[in-house]
DNA sequence: TTGTATGCGTTATCAT
DNA sequence: ATGATAACGCATACAA
């Protein structure tokens, strides 16, 4: 109702309650001082950028001192009701919001780390995000999440703008170590299930070898010889499952060679289509093992669609241990990772960096989990 | 491999880097100096809280200025690489670590808003929190995510150590606004699917009488007249489902009142339970409404037990429309709710509040998404 | 009860 | 290339 019309201080600040701020209906720089007056020479400017509301405005616009209405906003004893009453009224016309840097600054207490990943949604991720959260929150520490939405290019911006607002980073990255070191200046970073080793930061290993070859060797345990493999891309150990279902191949002498591998997208359909290809090229395939649930999904849907009995014709590996692949009928057969051990993992990695310590990498091993598409 | 043991100046740092603190496993305090010096006398004490390693720590034990530090940590380019080298290795032997307290009281300001789910692993809210972080990463915001890990108890302390950290609030909540309002002290808040209204804080709201409306009338243009229906306890809208049901299925006569509504557990679990009930009492029933998804499923998994076909025998109408209704064969027919959308309402909801509005709610309206099990 | 003066750790400006 | 100085917003000890 009150335009910006009153009586306006060398600092831009203004004095009486009567000429306050208007406080409805201006956007955005609203809880902002932005007087169209300059500081220093009173000149009027159209800059939208204001200047954050702050104790001292408060103060002056209730006419007592900063501390006054310090004491106000955190309720101490030691202040006169009615001057309190009267302090909260400026605050909240003035639509003053307490710093957290400024108290941070002289209570240094609550811990932030920040969580990257690339695709909330994916339902691998929620399950980490939940342990990371769950681990958090058992320290009291508060967590700022962040998605890449998939895309690399996001990461090390996203890095850069998290970086200093929290006191450690931990996340899924597709950059190495390397490249995403200038953009975290000093903040301790875990990364997990980045591949290489790194001698600044802290990491969290998947043991996907383990996990492969424990598939592999329950479909050939199951009987099965004539076995494909649907591999995808992807940014971090780019050929271990690959290269580990081969070996173990060759170890068991399977009639099976890299023919045997085709690469798919990293979605329900790539799997699909995948699992096509390889049914065309191998009509005889017996068994497959697929790069992840989601692959493995869309591999099932293909079975279907093909009338391929599972598991009577052709069995079928997941991986990941998501719980939708027990929504298929039969429900799929998958190599289990906990996904929610991962995410305290990697918060136990962020304590240990906190402490001073770079620790050595944290392994987890998957395990098999057989439900019924083998 | 250093013990603490050089020469110490009044301020309790260290001086040369021979004398640098012993930087291995030591502990949570390493980063904090604790040189068993007061700073005021000299006086030898045992208190284990040290000080912050700062700047000017890194800036005496170099020999440079703190400026110089804050060049080299934060990878400027006017410094020489010598001394940039020389700074970091001190900081990293020191165990210096930014402050982002400090950081942020200098730089720009950032918006943060807090984030409250009930459970981050129930596949409804992925994509709600996908949006919210869509919609605060277009505007440079940061999102604090806090699971109450469907807790209600929790819900206030959150709210409590959350407000004092972000600049508003959205989430779920299964308190009422009164009952919230003393443990947010000021800080806006979004009240998402909480029911009623609100003169202190914005909301949004689902529509979800039109869904459950949409979705019964969608199954009457099926033909089907002995409707059942599965529903829930729940923290807000407590009966609008279950009371629009009845609606509307008076005013089209259905041979139907409240004993076809059966109260289940919101799980698989108690929709396969509510369903074996619901066939029991009514084994002429052809179709149920489901109180969300994940129920519809459990229940769908109830009529493969039993040997009903679906949607031949009985059809089946979920809520919320998770896609996860896709991996059923066939696919649920459900009551789609834009999520993701309901997360960018919530964050426009903020922006409104921090400009200094009481919006009035937002509301979503889900549609009717016909897959295969109608 | 209220006000004044410091200092928290950082970055920016401006000097050298 | 480097350093001195000045903010930033807040809480606290201390003075009035």
């Amino acid at each position: 109702m009150h335009p910006v019309n009153g009586n306006v201080t060398a600092n831009g600040i203004l004095t009486h309650l009567s000429d306050r701020v208007n406080y409805e209906n201006r956007g955005r720089e609203l809880a902002w001082l932005s007087s169209g007056v300059t500081e220093k020479d009173g000149t009027a400017t159209s800059t939208r950028a204001g200047r954050r509301v702050t104790l001292r405005d408060v103060a002056r616009v209730a006419g007592v001192s900063h501390q006054t209405v310090s004491r106000a906003i955190n309720g101490k004893s030691e202040i006169d009701p009615e001057t309190q009453r009267r302090v909260l009224d400026v605050a909240r016309e003035l639509r003053y919001r307490p710093s957290r840097f400024g108290r941070g600054l002289v209570q240094p207490d609550v811990v932030t780390i920040g969580l990257v990943v690339p695709d909330v949604v994916n339902p691998f991720y929620p399950e980490f995000v939940a342990g990371v959260i769950q681990a958090a929150g058992g320290r009291d520490w508060q967590v700022v999440i962040a998605s890449t939405e998939n895309d690399p290019s996001r990461e090390l911006a996203l890095l850069r703008s998290l970086g200093r607002q929290v006191d450690a980073i931990v996340g899924y990255f597709s950059h190495t170590d390397d490249e995403l070191e200038p953009y975290v200046a000093g903040v301790p970073l875990v990364i997990v299930d980045g591949g290489l080793d790194s001698t600044t930061h802290a990491l969290v290993r998947v043991d996907t070898q383990v996990g492969v070859r424990a598939g592999l060797l329950h479909l050939i345990e199951r009987g099965h010889r004539r076995i494909g493999m649907i591999d995808c891309f992807s940014t971090c150990d780019p050929l271990v499952r690959r290269q580990t279902f081969l070996d173990v191949a060759r170890a068991h002498r399977l009639p099976v060679d890299e023919r045997w591998v085709v690469l798919g997208e990293q979605s329900m359909a790539g799997g699909a289509s995948a699992f096509e290809a390889l049914r065309a090229a191998h009509p005889d395939m017996t068994g497959v093992l697929a790069f992840n649930d989601i692959v493995a999904i869309g591999a099932f849907q293909a079975t279907r669609k093909l009338g391929v009995a599972v598991p009577a014709e052709c069995a079928l590996v997941g991986f990941d241990g998501l719980s939708i692949g027990e929504l298929i009928d039969p429900p799929l057969t998958t190599i289990h990772l906990d996904k929610r051990r991962l995410g305290e993992l990697a918060v136990n990695q962020v304590d240990r960096l906190l402490a001073g310590e770079l620790p050595p990498p944290a392994v987890l091993s998957p395990h098999l989990l057989v439900r019924a598409t083998t």
